[in-house]
DNA sequence: ATGGGTCGATAGATAAACTCTATCAATATT
DNA sequence: AATATTGATAGAGTTTATCTATCGACCCAT
């Protein structure tokens, strides 16, 4: 029964019968025959089919929101089991925005030295798709922005405050200044994320705030291109603080603190708002609420 | 996978391995691989066997906090989907304690006439033997006390309080009196529920205070026995003015108020706290809530 | 001790279910 | 109109589930 739950969590994220049936390692026409027995059984349609998936009907809406519960709780079980038979183990799914990266490893390291044998799988995705993934159970836990998305049924854990700085060579124009203000960087020529991300639609914000425009000369869904192009010397970035220290700074690149407005967003880990949480999930969260006082700023 | 959930449902509440079996309508070997198969699955042993039932493990016991949710949590849904496409149908399994027994069409006929197609079961039971079945997932809502016996995880919604009365014959001492006391009634032969019976425990402890002492001359688990035999004239009972009430009283038969002290037991709905509710049991909770002021007092 | 009774596990046969491959009909796409 | 894509269906093979019958362990009485 609640293999057949799966198939409608995996079709609610494929939105098609066969890629559905691949994520849940099964043919087609099983998942096909899994979903019609569902329907039977509730006696009421659950899919809107014609020649091709189209959506759920009310009644099979209610039956996806069942099943992420029903499916939740029975893997949030076996993992409580398990912890209590071999302590911590299994994989923790983690996805962060790309800007978050950085300072994920602050959370794992000291997880890991507490728990060695979990294992850790962790994505770059936009702050929406973090979302996503929570919703689906794809992933345990996200860190993404809490403030700006409206946050569903999760919960979520502050940890710090993105301060942004420019970075750009020693050389370059504004490479001498201590400060400068988003009206001075909206003059530079900029490698920035890509417009699906939410850091890059905060920066925009910020710099149409401040009179100017963005027209990046480079945009790419990577941090590590961005920084990159920026260590040749010959290009400028926006990045927050904490991933322009972890990243290092050379004595030719700098990292000029933004002023006006002194802009600073909220990132935080973010998991499904249920109880209990997962072993593994109420782990992290522990090593989240240990780590913000230490990260903020 | 839920059905084997539900043998450790089963299993909980028969503690025989037999008698669970028969619960869930299969045989005895088909439950016990059931529950072998859970087992496997989670890599740890469930139920410590000796030759015969002797309880969880520390493992079992979790499995069985989480079977309880996960079948319910798949019961509701069930329940909410049939909902939708036929409005609210199936059965409404209630239990209460005797003295509440006679309020219960208080609540049963303006739920049936907003609900036709809803069907009622309704059991009488002690309070305990109430709490027992919400656990189990035996019965979808109680009426019980709410103050006295610890409630576990369950909702509550106040719906009047018992006030005690002296039922007896008009020509048996103190039949004339307007009010009597509970020292009164101590020295008078009563027909009173059996001492498993929280109500019994109640007014025992009342006389008992009053510096009388509980000696019924009968005790009976049913209010229809207690009642017949008040209504012969030759014997006297003591129950909740509700009650009373509604048996309706005789020319020959009164209930006087007992006073000093005027005790007073409030009586509740309890249902299992879980979010959200069946339907059937939403329903019956909203109805709860719509009779409680014209109930109390 | 010994024998009847109870309880849960096990074996083997049968029935039910599940899942696969292959294919079809309907709809999009070009 | 030709081709590709999508999901349903048919049929075969396998797996899983369930039943009946029986066994061994334990309990309790004699």
């Amino acid at each position: 029964m609640i293999d057949k739950l799966e198939f409608i969590l995996a079709l609610a994220r494929e939105k098609h019968f066969g890629r559905a049936a691949e994520a849940c390692g099964v043919t087609q026409p099983t998942l096909s025959a899994g979903v019609k027995q569902l329907e039977d059984q509730m006696g009421v349609l659950l899919v809107n089919r014609g020649s091709r998936f189209q959506g759920f009907t009310p009644e099979g809406q209610r039956v996806l929101e069942w099943a992420r519960r029903i499916v939740g709780d029975s893997r949030t079980m076996r993992e409580e089991i398990n912890s209590l038979k071999h302590g911590l183990t299994g994989r923790l799914r983690l996805a962060a925005i790309p800007t978050a990266l950085a300072m994920v490893a602050a959370l794992t390291t000291p997880y890991r030295e507490k728990h060695p044998n979990v294992q850790f799988t962790i994505y770059s995705r936009t702050s929406i798709e973090v979302l996503d993934l929570l919703d689906n159970l794809e992933i345990d836990a996200g860190i993404t922005y809490v403030e700006n998305e409206p946050l569903g049924r999760v919960s979520m854990v502050p940890l710090y405050r993105e301060h942004y700085r420019l970075l750009t060579s020693a050389d370059a124009p504004l490479g001498n200044r201590d400060t400068v203000t988003w009206a001075e960087v909206a003059q530079v020529p900029l490698c920035l994320l890509t417009p699906d991300m939410q850091n890059r639609r905060i920066i925009d914000r910020l710099l149409k705030g401040a009179g100017g425009e963005s027209r990046p000369t480079l945009e790419s869904d990577s941090m590590i291109l961005l920084y990159s192009h920026v260590r040749t010397g010959r290009w400028a970035s926006v990045m927050p603080a904490k991933i322009a220290d972890t990243l290092g700074l050379t004595d030719t690149i700098r990292a000029i603190p933004i002023t006006q407005p002194k802009a600073v967003q909220t990132i935080g880990l973010v998991v499904p708002q249920r109880e209990p949480m997962t072993p593994i999930t109420a782990a992290l969260v522990a090593e989240a609420r240990r780590l913000a006082p230490q990260l903020s700023g």
